[in-house]
DNA sequence: CTTGACACGCGAATTAATTAGTACTATCTT
DNA sequence: AAGATAGTACTAATTAATTCGCGTGTCAAG
């Protein structure tokens, strides 16, 4: 049923919360997942459970036996997987144009000065490189 | 029920498709809407309706009879929707920071070198603003 | 060996989104 | 006046996301 390769369906709000947490341990029992989350809010154990084989059936998560619990690694990279999001969203929102959603957060003031000046420097090489 | 001023729950896919039409139509009629989306795609008349009945409860439609049949207004501009809808994205998926998103864009050469620099300016703009 | 902690699978309840059919009414059209 | 047309209200089926309890098995400690 799951598809190797194909791209899958994107991670809703409290799959990529869990998701998060797993690529931060890096390889992670239910267990200790649970505990990660229960620092922020109330969740039972079991529900983590389910959420993270529903991960696994949808390809982000791999499950080995270990001793007597499962151990759970990321099947695929953070990066690559915020990046396919950014883009469904850019998609979905912007018809597939990212310069407005880019006007969007610079117009936005949400930015200190710091971080506008390393965009436009990153910016300013990408123009380079591509010159 | 509809608590006017109060931030509304963020907009679905196909929520947010019918929103766009009307923003594009101004004040349509359900028809009107319905016709639209045909163009892209098979949905049925009811269907459209029931989703812009939705969208007036959660507040972002306001209709008003005339003569025969409702026509609906938005009754937030869209860009305002907009820039919600990249909030509630940031914050979900970076945790506020606004900075990464624009680096993964930045990077993702998605971009023409054109839009590149109008960036480039609108940041350079946006720093002079500030200092 | 019994008991408690911990792990899993399974099933299930709830809620929301999405889609659409049906019944009814009012208005044109001929 | 009759029938087609267009509009609404209401109901409902389906699917997915989210949440969690319960039963059961296993291991370790007393």
């Amino acid at each position: 049923m799951t598809r190797p390769g194909k791209p899958r369906p994107t991670l809703t709000a409290q799959e990529l919360e869990i998701m998060k947490v797993v690529w931060k341990l890096g390889t992670p029992t239910v267990r200790q997942v649970y505990e990660a989350l229960l620092e922020r809010r109330k969740i039972a154990y079991t529900t983590v459970m389910t959420m993270m084989n529903i991960l696994e059936q949808k390809g982000y998560l791999k499950k080995r036996m270990n001793d007597r619990a499962y151990i759970y690694t990321p099947s695929r990279p953070e990066k690559q997987v915020i990046r396919a999001m950014v883009r469904e969203f850019v998609d979905r929102v912007f018809n597939g144009a990212a310069e407005p959603l880019l006007l969007h957060l610079v117009e936005d003031d949400k930015l200190t000065a710091e971080e506008l000046d390393e965009i436009r420097r990153t910016i300013e090489s990408a123009e380079k490189r591509r010159s």
